[in-house]
DNA sequence: CTGAAAGCGCTTACAG
DNA sequence: CTGAAAGCGCTTACAG
């Protein structure tokens, strides 16, 4: 049974006895088709176990029907739902997504110029990374329309997260405890062409906004480390080491105030009291480890930048759209010693 | 200029004044071409830039002459350079690569069935993980041929790296120095049907070869944490807080034997003498850190197993066959106070 | 709304 | 060794 010749769209139209452009049209969703022959069109493709061959189609059609995602090569939750939203539009307009994993600069220059790409590419998504470094600044070097997800150029479509916003909502929420403020910052990629601002920008924000509330955040409250759970168990000792509690801190990734939360429980320090944190990502996993965080509309920003793109390799020769949304913060034991104040005593 | 429409077969044939068939043969290497014709074949798709369109060859050809590569989505060397290795051989065979990388189970299952993948792939390879453990222990929902690399499986063909030789050598290495020996455990995913085996079994091998050598490895010489160069710097802060100098080191990987060799300096203690560390992975950066660190043939394990797969896609029926690569101990200066000793005194 | 036909850019026997 | 032709499975005007 399996690997038995593929139905084509020949034996679809001979079942459903009509021409194979009707087919045709069934499968593009054309409106000039009668719903009585779609049916029937459609019966015959479900009987058949009919898949289109998308080769065929892109050989007639001209076109790849195809978008590239260019990005990290990071496994984290954020790039899954990203590719979820992205990958939820597509469809849609069937479309196929080509994920390229920037594994490094070098294949990416290589896959630029590959013939694998220039067939393969209607138009490409950019994610986290604003490329245009990568080539001195200019635009980058194809003719394909170019849309930036997680990231802001003003010479493309963009997406984007405002992590300044994000960090200036951790300020406000931490300030309002008794006890200091600190802050955990994570490195960033040293390599300039491939550098990230998201977690620059949180911290940006987080820091303007405590200025703002004449707040400070001393270098003693400040800890710098790699993106690891270690990392934030490290911060938090140095941060024993040096102040009293209680401890108000913004991990700046849930990952990291996960590390906090250890080493908070190891130490027998009383979390939602003498160590708050908060997180930032609002992983699924940190309700049920009662981790504040802030959330991001992830999906919605990755499906926003399908749409962007779709819309210019449709043709659409507007000037560059911006598209920002915004993080909301989820507040749980981690920050409150317990659920939520209720509204009336 | 850019966005031209892309020359084709048959004004590469007119301009090379030959057949279509010979254009296509010379494309494909086929033998039965005269040098003569072959170059002035070839000058014409040079003087027109042409690039053959994968689609069309893809259609006429009725496959897809396209391997995919399920790999886990970490940014590591490891995975360029497999990717490398593997990428080499295609290339010679006129194959394309599509990376798949695991960004969660519901994402492969879908796209095992997809049409993508349908269309799209012609063999298989899948790296570190043993798969079948996510359909139940059986063999994998595909009626392609599939290769494991870095993973091994008697059901597929299979080119694997020897962990516990790895681990062996370093036990052996580590036991000629004074000093007791102690070893950092990772944890790997929790998850049984994406368990990785790559750090259990350098661990298993060293300990295995320990008992051999009559040297033991007691609960507190062995710190468990995830993948991080901070759980180095906290591996090496418990075994300080446990035990006087010298301490020798079996890290487990190169990122988590750098924080060790950064704590050790933070800490004071002489690196080659009072703490001696031993890496995994022989990565680029290693040399100038003068870590010790062992090597793995990365690229040529990747190659085999392209190799394999391309062999069973021609249609290749025999039993499936398992190859073994070897790791190689570099010794640097966290291990050897100065260069190897030489030969003779 | 629908069918027949041309065309997309290749590969592959088939003859010579 | 080489060319002409058929065929791969679709899309897309073009007529009706």
């Amino acid at each position: 049974m399996p690997g038995r010749r593929k139905p084509t769209i020949n034996e679809v139209a001979h079942l459903a006895k009509v021409g194979i452009g009707t087919v045709s049209r069934v499968l593009n969703n054309h409106p000039a088709v009668r719903p009585e022959t779609r049916a029937r069109v459609q019966a015959a493709m479900e009987s058949l176990g009919y898949r289109p061959n998308p080769h065929a189609r892109r050989v007639a059609g001209g076109r790849s029907y195809t978008v590239s995602v260019i990005l990290p090569f990071v496994a984290t939750e954020f790039y899954t739902r990203l590719i979820e939203g992205i990958e939820q539009v597509l469809q849609q307009e069937r479309y196929d997504l080509a994920l390229f994993p920037l594994l490094s600069r070098s294949r990416l220059e290589r896959y630029l110029e590959s013939s694998t790409f220039a067939y393969q590419t209607d138009g490409l998504i950019i994610a986290s990374y604003d490329l245009t470094e990568l080539f001195g600044g200019n635009l980058l070097p194809t003719d394909r329309p170019v849309t930036l997800v997680d990231a802001y150029n003003e010479h493309y479509d963009s997406s984007y997260m405002d992590n300044p916003l994000g960090g200036a909502l951790a300020a406000e929420y931490l300030a309002q405890f008794p006890g200091e403020i600190f802050a955990i910052k994570l490195e960033e990629d040293i390599d300039r062409a491939f550098a990230k601002t998201t977690f620059g920008g949180r911290l940006a924000g987080f820091q303007h906004k405590l200025a703002e509330l004449g707040r400070s955040l001393p270098q003693t409250h400040l800890y710098t480390t790699r993106f690891s759970a270690e990392g934030g168990q490290l911060a938090l000792r140095q941060f024993i080491a040096q102040s009293p509690p209680p401890y108000n801190i913004f991990a700046g990734a849930d990952l990291i105030a996960l590390g906090v939360l250890e080493e908070a429980e190891r130490q027998g320090l009383k979390i939602g009291h003498e160590v708050r944190v908060l997180g930032y990502d609002g992983q699924p996993w940190t309700e049920a480890r009662g981790l504040s965080t802030l959330a991001q509309p992830v999906e919605a920003m990755g499906a926003e930048a399908a749409r962007m793109l779709l819309k210019r390799i449709g043709g659409y020769r507007g000037a560059p759209r911006a598209v920002r949304f915004t993080p909301t913060l989820l507040e749980r034991a981690s920050t409150a010693p317990r659920a939520p104040i209720p509204a009336h005593p």
